[in-house]
Parts: structure tokens; C-alpha cells; sequence
DNA sequence: CACTTGACCTGTCCGC
DNA sequence: TGCGGACAGGTCAAGT
């Protein structure tokens, strides 16, 4: 989602805001009017779950989508993609029943960013761009797991912040390592072959390094793939991700395991839906 | 303190 | 067909 803002915001400046639910974009109509509207965008950034709209005012839009969040990019009048286009078709007319916030911009042409959120969870947050890291929330996150600098060693280091918990639950921590969702959690304990209930120091060194590899390697597919549509998920210009046609267990109970055959399971772990293949990924507890 | 569970929301799906 | 309940890709506060 990053990648495609980045290709459409720089450069767009801010004509308007819209908001119709306050949880979703707290500020004032004041810091709005003062900081956003004639704001140029500089950059868009992520870190973690997090995404980062930078503007020329030294404000930035904080956003988090949660589970059913949405930025979707439409040039007015759908002159962008023309009629027909596929990305036009692949959510309907917009805005609708799920959109929050809405974005007048100017750029090359008049467009719209959509703020989209089905349940209400997602937000966004205008403040100034030096104060985000500050944030708590940016504090406490973890390490990128695909920074060039997060080796073996770092991970098994971070991993020895929750000794006792089961390791999914350890993986979904956002303070132990950033952005790793239930998805990519079921996806690489299955490529591990590790039970997700495995409580955390009851796995070996050798799993633990096995697991390090196939994480990041589950997570650099799934970006090469436009990231993982369920229901809501969708990129900046409506598309959906393809990665979870790629998917070994996630959402694949009572089909067969990929690798042996026996039928996947969905269990609970952590409070959440997961899914195991139940011959290779036995508890080790 | 370390860790787990429920609340926040709306829509959908499943079983009766 | 209608209805209740469980559940959903996340995070925080409150609980054990």
C-alpha cells in the first residue's frame, strides 16, 4: 500500500478534508485548516503497521487501518484510469457506507484519497512529523524483520523478550518484531514446521533460525505479490493482494497440507484463529 | 511482573 | 427466510 501511495501523493497538495466519524480522524477542524489544507505531500513512509504521509507544512498524517482499513486514490470524475479500467470496477463508487475520511487533492489533476474502514478500528492523526517517533506506540515497536540489518542473532535476541509465551502470540507482539499479522504468523510457523502454541523456549535454537528465514521469506513473497486480500484489503488503487493464493494454511482448514497431505486444522492460539498442518507442526511444550 | 483476555465496531456466515 | 451467535488480517486496558 506504501509503494502505491508513493507513486500517486508526492506532489499532490491538500484542497480539502472531509471527515464523518470522529474516532477515525480525531484533530481539530483548526489544526486541519492550519496545517493540512495547502499542504504539499513530501513522502510517504511505513514502519511496522504504520503509515506515514509526510507534508511541506512539517505535519504528517499517522494512519492505521487495522483490519478493514482502505486508502484508495481515485483521480475526480475517474478520468485517471478511464472508464472500464479494472481498478474502477474492483470497489464500487466512491465514497460509500465504509468511508471516513476523504482527501481533496490537487495534483497533476484533480483527485481523492478514500479513507475506507468497515469497523471502525483503523485512525488517523495529524501532528507534527518530529513527533512520531515519540509517539508511544512508535516507541515500543519493534525491529523491521526485512531491515538489511536484522540478522539471525537479532531475531533469537528479541524472541527472549516473552520466554513463556507461546510463540505466535510471541510473533504477533508488535514490541518484539514490527508487522507481523496473524496471516504471516500461521504462514511461517507452517514453513517452520513449528506448533504455534510451542511455548517460546521450548523450541530449539536450529527451529528458531529456521523460523527467522521463513518469516522474512513469507513476508517478501507477500510483497511481491501485492500483500494479502481476505475481504477488505485492497492497494492504493483499489486492487486486491494475490498473496493468499499463495497461502499454505491461512483460511485452508479441512484441505490437505501442501507438503504431506494431511488436512489442515483451524485451532485457537493466542485468542485468534489459527491454522496448523497437525502432523508437522506437533506442540513442543 | 509476565502474560492472557475482553472491548472496541460492523458485516457475514453458519446452524437451528 | 429469520434469528442468534461466533467470528474477523489489530491494539489497548483490564484482568489473572
Amino acid at each position: 500500500m506504501r509503494r502505491g501511495l508513493a507513486e500517486y501523493l508526492p506532489k499532490h497538495t491538500v484542497r480539502g478534508v472531509v471527515s464523518s466519524y470522529d474516532k477515525s480522524f480525531p484533530n481539530s477542524p483548526t489544526d486541519v485548516e492550519r496545517f493540512l489544507i495547502g499542504a504539499q505531500c513530501t513522502a510517504v513512509r511505513r514502519r511496522g503497521k504504520v503509515l506515514m504521509i509526510d507534508f511541506d507544512s512539517l505535519y504528517s498524517l499517522v494512519i492505521h487501518l487495522k483490519m478493514t482499513g482502505q486508502l484508495v486514490y481515485r483521480a475526480e470524475a475517474g478520468a485517471r484510469f478511464g472508464a472500464g479500467h479494472p481498478n474502477n470496477s474492483l470497489i464500487g463508487e466512491l465514497p460509500d457506507a465504509s468511508t471516513r475520511v476523504v482527501l481533496e487533492l490537487n495534483g497533476s489533476q484533480p483527485a481523492k484519497l478514500f479513507f475506507n474502514d468497515q469497523r471502525r478500528f483503523g485512525w488517523m492523526r495529524l501532528m507534527p512529523t518530529i513527533q512520531i517517533d515519540s509517539i508511544d506506540f512508535m516507541k515500543k515497536l519493534g525491529p523491521e524483520p526485512l531491515a538489511a540489518d536484522f540478522t539471525v542473532a537479532s531475531f533469537l535476541e528479541r524472541l527472549e523478550r516473552r520466554p513463556k509465551s507461546a510463540i505466535k502470540a510471541v510473533l504477533l507482539d508488535q514490541s518484539v518484531i514490527a508487522g507481523v499479522g496473524n496471516i504471516y504468523a500461521d504462514e511461517s510457523l507452517w514453513a517452520a514446521k513449528i506448533h504455534p502454541a510451542s511455548r517460546n523456549d521450548s523450541i530449539t535454537t536450529t527451529q528458531k533460525k529456521r523460523l527467522f528465514t521463513e518469516l522474512r521469506a513469507v513476508l517478501q513473497m507477500s510483497i511481491d505479490q501485492g500483500g494479502s486480500s481476505d475481504r477488505n484489503y485492497v492497494d492504493a488503487s483499489g486492487r486486491r493482494g494475490s498473496y493468499l493464493t499463495f497461502a499454505n494454511v491461512f483460511r485452508r482448514q479441512g484441505l490437505a497440507c501442501p507438503r504431506c497431505g494431511q488436512e489442515i486444522v483451524k485451532i485457537r492460539v493466542a485468542g485468534r484463529g489459527t491454522h496448523i498442518c497437525p502432523r508437522e507442526q506437533r506442540i513442543a511444550s
